[in-house]
DNA sequence: ACTCATTTTCAAAGCGCTTTGGATAGAGCA
DNA sequence: TGCTCTATCCAAAGCGCTTTGAAAATGAGT
């Protein structure tokens, strides 16, 4: 069932039946009533490519998903992330697109998706520092958001990201003031600008304190389970070993945990651990009682947000740029306590 | 830079340029060279709405993802089966395109995107038991795969699944085997197809082994780490309670872990413990050593086989009902061992 | 009854591509 | 030379929608 079959058993025009359909004021109300019965009763639905053809707009946004040949990781925050944009794209009409790339073609893929008009606007998850693909969208001209900044560029863009330097710099603020003097940072890939903020935040009370960093203390990497648990493993062997453990993310965290058991040591007691909790529907800190005191912010909440904010910059390509800084809070649970006498 | 555009350039017709770039044979090699070398000199791309419009295809794969309004869940499989999809996607020419819908409308969503002609094939994903939209998508006539199957739903389908009864019937002889006799299960949602099936084979094994089942060790909920705590602390207040637990997640044995650890118990002694691990790329079940003994299947693995057989459907629609069941391994790790002597 | 303004409807062009059904030119052959 | 074949190219139609510009119908005002 297409228009044309439609408006025929109308009796009416094509350009009639659209203007019914879509809401334009010069049709009579009793025509428009009468269309819209009838193309609900023949579950008419106007074809989204020859619309997107006359229009010019897709209705569809592009999220591209790096392949990263290297690990083959997934981001685990990934899925809550695209949740909570793809409500609020459903409820302004648009759809979701997303196209595979790996490290090499990810330009590519960013200028496929657009000029090929299969996307009103991308947003840019994951950004780097120096992060090149910002400049690239720029000057295609295609509306974008970033999930995140970059360190390093220049030119102005959307952007929403979590005040990861604050975070963890009340974080290791917190746990010095514990008395904890040997706080090691179990951080993201280095070249992630999520991951330099955090640790800019870590060294800053690190300073404050009178501290030295010491970089046998500090390691990054992707933030898997694993990984968490052969670092916290690695440390503890240490002649000088950590009283306290940042860690980047609560999967890491976990495997943290794991380490500390295995070692016979009690978190929050033996060795205090903050963790940064993206709120993920499945992981969740506990019930009531935080299981880890960690700096929280809701991933799913800045993808709503970032929705709406790229669905505004396409509504308005000419409005000034938008950015939007979220505050995570700092929620204290049971994995936090006094450093432990050593002597 | 439009076809028309680029033919005038040329100085051909839009057909030959056309053709000159799907690889047609009625064109001049000599022609076809200058014009692919044209077409990459001024960065033409086929406008896909366009080229959709005309030949009837979208060349994009739909997804839907359900946003369980009650639970706001987001199923953390969803990645890493996402992920495998895409790359064969991409590896085929198609992208990947997915609506958000609740619970209500969730039928409506995928009406929508075929009927509209935005998708070419469908990927449903979690079905339930009598899976309604199953029959659905038949009577729609869209190309579409199901990863898991529903009992009860009688009309031919393609589907992907992990055996999962016959995983679970030999992780609970295995836990049999060991001695053990007050086995729990720590099931996924009652009302999901998968969860059914494990029951079945974990009920199977007791039955073989003449235990009966207790209904106080089988619990069902969704997959967080909440739950596999939650679940686990309660079961073991009981008088009886289990000295094995079969888990239907690498989350929610998390949870189980973090239950034993904090009821003082080690896991492999006091209580062992059987994960399914659908081998996520950020939850690996330990590097060299399982740390929990499971049965696995990559569910990445599976993202990736379901597009290849969707893109099969696709191709050829009339092609018998394609099938495929994959057996889960047991990996042996150090969270099971022999009952402990109670007496 | 007649004009003018407003409301309501319509025919046709256009979005950028593919594809059908020729047209043209040169090669091969008698 | 005249004819058929093949290789190469092209004009135009069509995909299903929106939108422009104009026509027809209606209503108000005198």
């Amino acid at each position: 069932m297409n228009l044309k079959q439609l408006s025929e058993i109308l009796g009416l025009s094509q350009t009639t039946v659209s203007r019914a359909l879509n809401g334009y004021p010069e049709v009579n109300e009793d025509t428009r009533m009468r269309v819209q019965a009838a193309a609900a009763k023949h579950g008419y639905r106007p074809n989204s490519r020859a619309k997107g053809l006359a229009t010019g707009r897709s209705m569809v946004i592009g999220h591209v998903i790096p392949s990263s040949s290297q690990h083959e990781m997934v981001n685990p925050i990934f899925g809550d992330f695209v949740a909570g944009a793809a409500r609020k794209y459903s409820d302004h009409g648009y759809d979701m697109m997303f196209t595979n790339a790996d490290d090499t073609s990810i330009e590519e893929a960013y200028r496929s998706l657009f000029q090929r008009g299969a996307v009103d606007g991308i947003v840019l998850q994951g950004p780097k520092v120096n992060e090149h693909r910002i400049e690239v969208l720029t000057r295609m001209g295609v509306p974008f958001i970033v999930h995140g900044r970059s360190t390093g560029v220049d030119v102005p863009y959307d952007w929403i990201d979590v005040n990861n330097k604050s975070s963890f710099l009340r974080a290791t603020r917190f746990l010095i003031d514990l008395g904890h003097r040997r706080i090691a940072l179990i951080n993201g890939l280095e070249d992630m600008d999520f991951a330099q903020r955090r640790r800019d935040g870590y060294l800053e009370a690190l300073h404050e304190a009178g501290l030295s960093p010491d970089p046998e203390l500090m390691r990054s990497a992707e933030m898997t389970e694993v990984y968490g648990h052969h670092e916290t493993r690695d440390m503890l062997r240490l002649d000088d070993p950590p009283t306290a453990i940042l860690t980047a993310s609560m999967i890491s965290a976990i495997g943290v945990r794991r380490a500390l058991n295995e070692a016979g040591l009690k978190m929050g007691k033996d060795v205090s651990v903050i963790a940064h909790d993206d709120d993920l529907s499945y992981l969740k800190n506990g019930q009531d009682v935080p299981i880890f005191t960690a700096t929280r912010s809701s991933v799913r909440r800045a993808g709503e947000m970032a929705a709406e904010m790229l669905i505004e910059r396409i509504k308005s390509p000419e409005d000034p740029v938008k950015t939007r800084l979220l505050e995570a809070e700092l929620v204290v649970g049971g994995s936090t306590g006094p450093a432990p006498n050593r002597f």
